[in-house]
DNA sequence: TTAATAAATTAAGTATACCTAAGTTTGTTT
DNA sequence: AAACAAACTTAGGTATACTTAATTTATTAA
């Protein structure tokens, strides 16, 4: 297992639950490489075992490579909490020093940390730590796009990839756990008008996309 | 620059001040991979401004080059601290682990740790730790193999390469910082009977080469 | 049911970092 | 000064992970 079958099995993890079966252009678009290049190394992964594919259909993790992306995500979330609890990183930092830690910790390290840290049950972004075996609390938020006029939620998790997100929604004032309720859900471009403790603020659709609530 | 170029830099720096000017054998050894690999390498290296070569004669790092290395340095002392002191790693293990984390954490990252730690000096083996300009304070500690009977000097460093060695001197007692007294340097073998506050222990050349001291 | 199109795969080629084997240079030894 | 051995470099080859271009497969639309 090197870094790049790595990257190749997390992705694909992050991929399955939004698509089901991933795709090579799928892939190939998130890892932003030719899918000349996923395609030869689906066959590859799928030869080691660790996804199963069905050519020219799709392919999808097995067992073993699904404990492996797991095994990196906590590693990956445990870091986030290390380094903006403990090193004051800001929460749109986080992410891309992570990408580059968890694929260089041993699981004793990663042990050890989540020990200091007192055992995290989420992230920064509000997204479950798997534990040590890959149990991983199940994902019930949906999509702050997904909310109409008049709804209240509690903000639970928000997408970590793009810092544009994170840094638009410090400057508003927006928080995990923040009540929000929608003044008005605009039909024309799926904007939403929201309310929350320090004002209103306006979320366009993409942006919404990438905060996720649970409903009151 | 990439983890292979780096390791090729730090392992030059820390064969320099033994040999001065470093060969492509001695350099093949230390990473363990074939001499016509070095060669290669040294003149990639060479053509990029990280070394100065003189072909067949040997190569030694310019300023350029230096800074990189001694970058390393800092990095993998600064996790070796917080690894062992944070998260209780043992003495024998920090070493390698650091080697890992070294490669995969930003400029910024460390400086972070570094303040996290409050600005160790030293490593947990002795070594100093370069400040983030790249000054180092020199060695002046010499290898306790060439102390003579009856000498008295202060364990101040100690090799971290090899794990055993650091197993066999935490078994015995010996730290940091203890004083030891020669009792007597057997000339056969080079070996040392040694005093020390804990009792009398004894150093086979090889071991009394990778400890380091400053003399009383 | 075939033709067009989109997606996936295969083929051929590149860069990196290694290898072994062969050839070259250096310094020593006689 | 020639011969020798050790050290070094060059040549040719491999695996990995990518590229673009060509081909194959699957799907959709006429």
């Amino acid at each position: 297992m090197n870094r790049s079958l790595e990257d190749y099995l997390k992705n694909i993890y992050s991929i399955q639950p939004i698509s089901g079966r991933v795709t090579t252009s799928l892939l190939a678009d998130k890892l932003n490489i030719s899918a000349a290049a996923v395609s030869e190394m689906v066959s590859k992964l799928s030869g080691k075992g660790y996804i199963k594919n069905i050519p020219y259909k799709g392919f999808e993790l097995t067992k073993k490579g699904e404990a492996i992306a797991i095994n990196l995500v906590r590693k990956h979330r445990i870091w986030e909490v290390f380094l903006l609890k403990h090193l004051n990183y800001p929460w749109d930092k986080v992410h891309s020093e992570a990408e580059n830690l968890e694929h260089s910790s041993s699981d004793e390290l990663i042990l050890r940390l989540d020990k200091f840290l007192d055992y995290p049950k989420f992230d920064p972004h509000g997204h479950p730590i798997p534990d040590k075996e890959g149990n991983i609390s199940p994902d019930k938020t949906i999509p702050a796009a997904d909310l109409k006029s008049g709804d209240t939620a509690v903000i639970k998790q928000v997408s970590d990839e793009n810092p544009e997100v994170l840094i638009y929604l410090s400057k508003a004032g927006l928080k995990l756990n923040d009540e929000i309720k929608v003044i008005e859900k605009i039909n024309f471009d799926n904007s939403l008008s929201i309310h929350f403790k320090s004002g209103n603020i306006f979320l366009s659709e993409k942006l919404a996309k990438n905060i996720f609530v649970r409903k009151k």
